[in-house]
DNA sequence: CGGTATCCCCCGCGATACTG
DNA sequence: CAGTATCGCGGGGGATACCG
């Protein structure tokens, strides 16, 4: 992009990371994808072609480090200066939840994209021992996006589009605006399972680990916070 | 502009701060202007016609109020959701102190943009009791915005392109690169005072004041600190 | 899988002129 | 001073095809 023909660190900084996309790429990297496809996912509106001049231009900004992974695929990491936007994208984050928090429409409820976020924050550890499928279905979802399955082989997590044609082991229906309201902390999870807007159907046990090991975004307790001060001020 | 078609709170907050000049125009509000011309002063390089459509844009989103001032001129101000930007916009600034500090080229060394700045970081409180004119020479700039005069009348400054037309009490003389690193911190004033790369012509009591009410910039001090990191670890 | 190359369209934006 | 209206362009970026 063109500069701003400015000397302020300010401008200096934003002729870096203020173009389109280029803060949901980082992000993506800070939230621990490396691979193109992965982070494809995970701005699934981008086109391949804006993704690989985004991570050049980072690269050559000395934010993105490219290298070869395992296997000789490529991988893309942030280098110390890309992690130094950690609490800038943070706090950029906690700014929406607080002031930035339109309402949101059909096109922003994209299921996928829900499910792709919540497959990397679960918390392994409280999985259980065995294989297990977790099936998710969203009910106001079109049939063609409206069914996801999680793997979990501890440690091992994979978030399938399709039947991955074993048995399921637990299933959870519910709405996709329910499950996102509840993954962005502006709702609680124990609430929405109490007022059955989200529904489990499996073995008791599985079904009380589930709150355990479904972590929420990072934003989460931003978000409650904020449902807490707008019902403290009767706004809720 | 589009959205990102996320819900995730740093997609939604950069819907509304991440658009080309969004985030520079609530730095100058930060910094304290308030009026549309004052505004575009600070980005020189911005078309009134935009500056108008960023300014509606962030008074639809509630960061921006516009309200009659004193003679009923529009003034711009940050809400609190506006002001609550501060420490995101600091923090860039501080990032891009450290790491987006790329050479200045000719196009950043903006001398008109430079005494702006400082004209509005005075120490009000450290000026001459007296009426004071103090000119400013960029040698390395060409004539037509080489000179710039400030007019001190405590508590008042002006900043004046053309000769105002009194006796100049103090001169400095030096060059807007020079200046330029002294304002971001990457220099000391009173090294650069000592090794004569800025100059002072007047009295003696003047001399002495000019480095106590000349201010610098908010991000100088993280300039200081990036520039004695480097001297440690003989980068300097 | 992990990208590039190419074409083409649209709209963000600057320039200019005008208004209250 | 504080903007609005209008026009026209340039390039950012989408779509599609292709490649190692």
């Amino acid at each position: 992009m063109r500069g701003y023909g400015q000397f302020c660190s300010v401008a200096q900084a934003l002729e870096v990371l203020g173009e389109r996309w280029t803060l949901l790429v980082v992000r993506e990297l800070i939230e621990g994808s490396s691979r193109f496809n992965e982070l494809l996912r995970g701005v699934p509106l981008m086109s391949r072609t804006l993704l690989s001049q985004r991570l050049k231009t980072l690269e050559s900004c000395g934010v993105v480090e490219r290298r070869k992974g395992e296997g000789g695929a490529p991988e893309y990491h942030l280098t110390e200066a890309g992690r130094d936007l950690q609490p800038i994208v943070s706090s950029i984050g906690i700014w929406g939840q607080r002031w930035a928090h339109r309402e949101l429409t059909r096109d922003d409820l994209d299921p996928t994209l829900l499910m792709w976020d919540m497959q990397r924050r679960l918390d392994v550890d409280a999985l259980p021992e065995r294989r297990t499928v977790v099936q998710f279905w969203f009910r106001d979802m079109p049939a063609s996006k409206n069914r996801f399955w999680l793997r979990l082989d501890k440690p091992d997590v994979e978030l399938c589009l399709h039947n991955p044609g074993r048995d399921v082991d637990l299933k959870v229906e519910t709405k996709c605006r329910t499950m996102v309201d509840v993954w962005m902390g502006h709702r609680e999870l124990r609430a929405a399972l109490r007022a059955r807007e989200i529904t489990l159907d499996g073995p008791r046990r599985l079904q009380r680990a589930f709150a355990d090991w479904l972590l929420l975004s990072y934003f989460a307790p931003a978000g409650r916070a904020q449902a807490e001060a707008g019902r403290l001020s009767g706004r809720a």
